[in-house]
DNA sequence: CGGAGCGTTGAACGACCTCAAAAGGTGTGG
DNA sequence: CCACACCTTTTGAGGTCGTTCAACGCTCCG
């Protein structure tokens, strides 16, 4: 069966409605209960490293909470941070490419649930709602990869600035007792203009430019607090976006959650 | 069930050897032949916007020969192409951010094979060699994702140059009848400038000097003669990962070949 | 012929990087 | 509790690489 004709779209930005379809295409798939007793629950702490492989195994990760951070170093000490994944994110290690020195570590404590591929996949052949959570967790991820990717590839300095901490607004922030919202940024100046594609200077000097003009300040070291998220939002060009993606989830994401 | 122990890695860069598994975690798993009766076979033609959404349905595109290209469009004229997508590769609509500009299109002619997700998932939890499929595609596009992402985020122009030509050279080149690699270019200076994060006027010069440093010269518009591969390898950092990566596939792969 | 689209090239500018120095924080041992 | 070493963050001054803008050539097509 061979059809060419009516595949054009002629529209080069189709409206929202072309994609959102039956069931909107991001909401967030709660994490299968059975999972717990298939993986094992693992404690994380701030600034370790997580082994790649299980007993020389490839490994599934399931982000419970806390925040996971992909990075890549190449030789001449280039180094990116690939991707953050936060709760309700899965991560397998086949996804990291080899001869890239890729590590996972750990920027926010929490639980990840770790198991074998072998045994995720058999559980997925067997239980649909793994096989959906899966899935979805995925096409999430590389949705917001893609987001991330026009970050790095367009926006200046600023806007990538903005854009991160969108991000970490909306997925981990919580309205505050004196308006606005409070979130960790737990990443350190280094690991955010790796991910960035920014030098770890510039990004200092525009983050001192944020507070400067009362857009953002530190209560504490590692915390951040936004008095108003729409003059943030308004920083970057992916604000919208970064909305659709991710705007509704603002708990943890918890097994037994269904959001 | 707890662990906290054993969990750290302490190499910062993991041996190759830790990362290689029981099966190499990159060998390209071949198109499922039952694919075909399921989906229809589209014929695309270089340029075609190919819609994302099908009848209103998501739809998932595996890719059985040419090139497409995934591109999202921000407020303010920012284009960014997210990836590419080469034969053996699969895309899901809702792998593209919504209120993002998202846009599917053909850089290659070739055959593209397309289905609703929903036919597409229910296949793959009856069928273990879909599934399979699926998830070594996927596994291997994230972590060509990952060095893309590192080389837009990290490499100065000239690598970053070095980079597509490399793996546009092992994706889609073959052995010339004068020594060296050919292999088509089928993206304008524009989209590649667009998929490196760079202006398309500095890409222009850059190719210009790798084509009066001899690296490279153009037989024909869209064509690109590498005399020395290795010699190309030697600007981008990534050579290695590149060649993990797809380092073995020259040929086109159809859904009737088992690499 | 005229116009649109793409590619190339040059000159000038500016955003970001590099390098260096100082300030601030954190952890350890006395 | 302090002293010390070590690391992260901040900030400045200067340099660089990529961008911007504009002009020109080429090809395709009406």
């Amino acid at each position: 069966m061979v059809m060419t004709a009516s595949l054009k779209a002629q529209d080069p930005i189709p409206p929202a409605s072309t994609i959102r379809m039956e069931k909107r295409p991001f909401a967030p798939v709660a994490i299968p209960t059975d999972l717990g007793a298939h993986g094992a629950t693992v404690n994380t702490r701030r600034g370790e490293t997580i082994a790649l492989a299980f007993d020389g195994n490839e490994a599934v990760f399931v982000v419970r909470s806390g925040t996971l951070m992909l990075t890549v170093t190449l030789p001449h000490g280039l180094r990116q941070v690939v991707s953050l994944f936060y709760p309700g994110d899965l991560f397998r290690s086949a996804f990291a490419p080899s001869d890239a020195g890729a590590t996972l570590s750990v920027v926010r404590p929490g639980e990840v649930l770790r198991m074998r591929w072998s045994a995720f996949s058999e559980l997925a052949s067997s239980d649909p709602e793994t096989t959906d959570y899966m899935s979805s967790a995925i096409a999430r991820q590389n949705a917001s990869q893609a987001i991330h990717m026009a970050a790095v590839g367009r926006f200046d300095c600023q806007q990538r600035m903005a854009t991160l901490l969108l991000e970490l607004a909306l997925r981990t922030g919580s309205p505050s007792s004196c308006g606005g919202l409070i979130f960790d940024v737990p990443l350190s100046r280094r690991d955010m203009a790796d991910y960035l594609g920014l030098n770890a200077d510039t990004l200092s000097r525009t983050m001192s430019r944020l507070r400067s003009s009362g857009l953002l300040s530190h209560p504490d070291r590692h915390r951040a607090l936004v008095p108003d998220i729409a003059d943030l939002a308004k920083l970057t060009p992916a604000a919208r976006s970064l909305m659709a993606l991710h705007g509704q989830s603002t708990a943890e994401m918890s097994p037994f959650t269904t959001v």
